[in-house]
DNA sequence: CCAATGACCGTAA
DNA sequence: GTTACGGCCATTG
């Protein structure tokens, strides 16, 4: 497994529950700002049994855009209902009210600088 | 090595 | 609010 999915799953763990993150937001928090395609990829690699929460990564547009099977996007949105987070018929929801970019972004800040000075 | 592929994004219309 | 298009870049064949 390549050192780059390792920095992704990393940043996905940190999604908080009930919250939701972008395939982008979540490259650029791992330090591969050009490379949103990659998380989709280091997604669809997780092993069956990961701690990954995996579902709380929707599209920027705030919709579920899962094809790695065709049941997926129905799995997703359940598991995003069981989390309180509204999601349509059209597997839309608003990002304005779940992205959880900024706080993954400082809870990142927070453990680099907690590294730097213990 | 080169070409195709894709759980995508930002901008434009 | 939408959809369409060009660009991205690690992985795969």
């Amino acid at each position: 497994m390549s050192e780059l999915y390792q920095r992704i799953y990393e940043v996905v763990k940190l999604i908080p529950k009930g919250r939701v993150m972008s395939y982008g937001g979540v490259a650029r928090q791992a330090g591969i700002p050009r490379a949103p395609r990659l998380a989709g990829y280091a997604l669809f690699a997780l092993p069956e049994g990961s701690r990954v929460p995996w579902w709380r990564v929707v599209n920027a547009q705030g919709r579920i855009s899962n094809a790695s099977r065709p049941d997926a996007p129905d799995i997703q949105r359940v598991l995003l209902r069981a989390e309180g987070v509204a999601v349509d018929e059209d597997y839309r929801l608003a990002m304005r009210d779940y992205d959880a970019e900024d706080l993954v972004h400082d809870r990142l800040a927070a453990k680099r600088a907690r590294r730097r000075a213990p």
